[in-house]
DNA sequence: ATATATGCAAACGGTTTGCATTCAA
DNA sequence: TTGAATGCAAACCGTTTGCATATAT
């Protein structure tokens, strides 16, 4: 999904939900559309602050991102840190996670298997999935296993 | 493993790392493996407060929480709530864990072929798994799904 | 015009910490 | 005896919130 067609389907799920389209709202969707790295709530903040822009206060910042989880324009990452990550989900497939203890990289990983034994696993304990999260927590490919 | 197994495995454990059977210590470990229930700090804190006993305070528990999940007493649950879970180790096979968004209910399943594959993708990887996390979030066959 | 969004700063909630006091070994 | 553990209260840190002001529609 290209540039333009994101910010449509912004613009149309704003109005669809009686939102307003505010400047600070077009630039953290295109801040945030501008990366494919995972970022912090702070981390956005920080590098709207350095670039030029309109101005954008940290309690817009947090309640942007809870809105565009919502709506399913960003990803919420989980990683066991005390801040959350988010990651941008158009044209991003479900992956799971591995996250290194050491350097804290994040690396993705899919595989159709584990996730139909998630939902048998959900089928036969009468339980209905609505999303799950896989960490693994290790040490990365360049960290290699401690001494 | 019975009650005094854990108290001398804890008590090896503790002379072991140069660290001293305090009362609080004592109270805590009997307190924890005391229940079968998911409990946080705050919780376990009530419960030291409510039943009588030597007094421990908020610091402790924290302290003592951190330490018995480094000695493997212990294993933290994220649940992805605010704050953090514990459950008693001993006696306890891995496992994963399913979170009710309704009820907060939280049941326990494992899948050998799971974690198989999660071994194999690490593999692949070159990443060298330490401790994973597996967390489906949905609602649970008491409270269905939603209206 | 007017209801929604923003910015500010204070509040929050779980957890951590510094330091004087207590206590297990 | 003495170094480790505790208790207290304050600090922390990411996040949330109340309210006055600004702004998109």
């Amino acid at each position: 999904m290209e540039h333009t067609a994101i910010t449509d389907s912004y613009r149309e799920y704003l109005s669809g939900q009686g939102l307003r389209l505010t400047r600070q709202r077009k630039r953290i969707l295109e801040r945030v559309y501008g990366t494919h790295e995972h970022f912090s709530a702070e981390t956005l903040l920080g590098w709207l602050d350095a670039e030029k822009g309109a101005a954008v206060s940290r309690a817009t910042v947090y309640r942007t991102l809870e809105m565009m989880v919502t709506g399913g324009f960003l990803e919420a990452v989980d990683t066991g840190g005390k801040e959350l990550l988010y990651e941008h989900t158009l044209g991003h497939e479900h992956h799971d996670h591995m996250v290194c203890i050491s350097c804290g990289a994040l690396e993705e990983f899919v595989d159709a298997r584990i996730e139909q034994l998630q939902n048998k696993a959900c089928r036969a304990a009468d339980f209905t999935p609505v999303r799950h999260l896989l960490r693994i927590r290790g040490y990365c490919k360049q960290c290699g296993p401690p001494a």
